[in-house]
RNA sequence: GCCAAAGUGGCUCAGGGGCAGAGCAGCUCACUCGUAAUGAGCAGGUCCUCGGUUCGAAUCCGAGCUUUGGCUCCA
């Protein structure tokens, strides 16, 4: 964990008075409210409710005038520890307090918070009075439900959610940061550039994949496959459906069955629409005896899987029902095992540099009690799996305990242009599917033993990851990936023969490029390509058609204008090659 | 799945118990233009769906679907 520094420190103890004085703003709104929990969060608060009625989104305004008043009250946050007698008759009528009071182990201290005309049950701190807290720097956010205690059969409660800072200043640098959180919106963003869409009509959480979206994600899709080919993988492709025979031997039917997609029944069998790639793959390693010689395997297939992700977690592509993984199996001796994992984890470092994501951060996950495989395999795996991560010099995290129960596994989170961390790649130990299947190779010494499987995907999934990078650039793709590289506009229609010729003649160099033939007046076409954020756009005249150039605008704004064609070309390829953004 | 809000033309949105609106995009015509929107005209809607209330519903009520913000979940 990250110390925190002093300021953070300050900061959490301002949020979390923050929520105490919004709990009395909304006591005095409610008065039969029962209180739940209000602690700090990152950037803010929040407090848990129970109300006599669904709370509005004006009803946040009358809230934040009532906290303003309680604030300039200048009423000083006093602390009592009191027996716990007396706080249940404190609290009596409060359930959830109740609750959380019985829930502090015998021993400990409780302690009290009052700050005028609220009490509450809390360990603190909190500032020495409210007069501490800035009227001006805290702006409460939205409504939202939220379980009691976070468990899914227990009571909705309402939950606002606020933001607080220390100045004025602060908060509105953050009010902008949101703001730029929502313009770089993949969904708005996807729209815009005509890059995706879901239909509501067809299938939610199903995506449709725009010819320029789709261009991206073959410029993607190209580089993982010819990478993959020089990185010792071999691509397979495998069936969409399976019959239940697969999915009862995989264990899928008896833990995931509510997660998939519901079965087709045919010639009396059930077919089901793949939540996974990994029998699929197993099915092509049973297909013959192998020997330690044919050892690793290192198979790997642009997968679509469908799961059936609750409604109400759908979310753009970052949660869908149909997504393709970037998926790979590994099937290695025990020898071979150290090795595969350190070369896994560089290949996925180089893939997602490659993207353009330069902080990448690990996080090793443990074996958790409900689990299978011999204790020998977890830890020779989690020790194989911590020797790669020193060894590449990431920073790390340890989740104890965390592993999925069939393996201990690896995952990169990697911070993207404002700072917001996404979890891409993941390398997971498989010691459940082995077993299940009784994968099996021949060793040296003429004994069947069990392989080593590892289930690893680089950018997770190719929704997800398109997402990702549409928010991380804003829509701005590096010259590689952009779905429209360059675009020409001719200055007016005597000109449009040599914008033709020059179009066809950077297509012939493999660049995407279209050309504006349209009859809109060329400050509208320079617009529409800047709409587009292409990276190149192109002016084509009188004095470029003389001296066979091209005028560059690029998507900054700057202008070159006169640059000979060829060395155009030549500098397109090479923004292409160095993977750069311009 | 749960809590809340929303759903009006391709998009962004206004309106709101009594004739369905705008801008952009599209189409047509004119303009042939030198670095972020030329002008005019035309076309386009089951106001999410199904029920109910009403003389009359896009508008009010109910249910469903979907989306959004969260919660739960995420092999």
């Amino acid at each position: 964990m990250a110390e925190n520094t002093v300021a953070e420190d300050r900061l959490e103890v301002i949020r979390h008075s923050m929520a105490h004085v919004m709990a009395e703003a909304v006591l005095e709104m409610f008065p039969d409210a029962q209180i739940a929990i209000g602690p700090a969060i990152e950037n803010g608060f929040y407090y848990d409710f129970d109300l006599p009625r669904p709370l509005q989104t004006e009803d946040l305004d009358e809230i934040t005038d009532r906290m303003k008043n309680i604030i300039s009250r200048d009423k000083t946050f006093e602390r009592r520890v009191i027996s716990r007698a007396e706080a249940a008759r404190l609290f009596a009528g409060q359930k959830y307090k109740l609750e959380l009071l019985e829930a502090i182990p015998e021993g400990e201290e409780v302690s009290t918070y009052n700050q005028g005309g609220f009490t509450d049950l809390c360990r603190g701190p909190h500032v020495k009075s409210t007069k501490e807290l800035n009227k001006d720097a805290f702006k409460l956010l939205s409504i939202a439900g939220a379980y009691w205690r976070g468990k899914e059969s227990n009571p909705m409660l309402t939950r606002i959610y606020g933001t607080a800072w220390s100045s004025p200043k602060e908060l509105r640098l953050y009010l902008d940061h949101l703001e730029d959180i929502k313009k770089r919106d993949h969904r708005k963003l996807g729209q815009e550039l005509d890059l995706f869409s879901l239909h509501e009509e067809a299938g939610p959480g199903l995506v449709y994949w725009h010819p320029r979206g789709a261009r991206v994600r073959m410029a993607i899709e190209d580089f993982w496959r010819s990478e993959h080919c020089k990185n010792g993988y071999e691509m397979v492709f495998t069936p969409h459906v399976g019959k239940s025979w697969l999915w009862e031997t995989s264990g899928h039917l008896g833990f995931y069955k509510e997660s998939m997609y519901p079965p087709m029944e045919m010639d009396s069998s059930d077919y089901y629409a793949k939540p996974m790639n990994c029998p699929f793959h197993i099915m092509i390693y049973q297909n013959s005896k192998h020997s330690y010689k044919d050892l690793p395997l290192r198979w790997c297939e642009l997968g679509t899987v469908y799961r059936y992700e609750k409604a109400g977690s759908l979310h753009g592509l970052m949660r869908v029902r149909g997504f393709t993984q970037d998926d790979a199996h590994l099937f290695c001796t025990p020898e071979q095992m150290d090795g595969e994992i350190t070369e896994v984890l560089r290949f996925s470092l180089y893939m997602l540099r490659s993207f353009g994501f330069t902080e990448i951060r690990a996080y090793l996950s443990t074996r958790p009690e409900k689990s299978v495989g011999e204790q020998e395999r977890w830890d020779a795996a989690t020790e194989a799996l911590k020797r790669a991560i020193e060894n590449e010099g990431l920073a790390y995290e340890v989740d104890e305990g965390g592993g999925a129960f069939y393996g201990p596994k690896i995952d990169l989170k990697i911070k993207d242009a404002i700072g917001r961390e996404w979890q891409l790649s993941t390398v997971q130990f498989d010691f459940n599917l082995p077993e299940r299947f009784k994968l099996v190779f021949t060793d040296r010494d003429g004994v069947e033993k069990r392989p080593y499987m590892i289930h690893r995907a680089l950018l997770g999934s190719i929704e997800r990851f398109f997402g990702v990078l549409l928010e991380h650039y804003a829509g701005s793709f590096p010259p590689w990936l952009s779905p429209e590289q360059i675009r020409i506009v001719p200055v007016a229609e005597n000109f449009f023969d040599y914008a033709k010729a020059v179009e066809s003649r950077l297509r012939k160099e493999g660049f995407r490029v279209s050309c504006d033939l349209s009859n809109d007046r060329m400050n509208a076409k320079i617009r529409a390509s800047q709409m587009m954020k292409n990276p190149y756009t192109l002016i084509l005249g009188e004095k470029e058609q003389q001296a066979d150039a091209v005028s560059v605008r690029y998507r900054g704004g700057k202008q070159v204008n006169g640059v000979p064609t060829a060395d155009f070309i030549a500098e397109v390829h090479k923004a292409i090659e160095s993977k750069a953004q311009v």
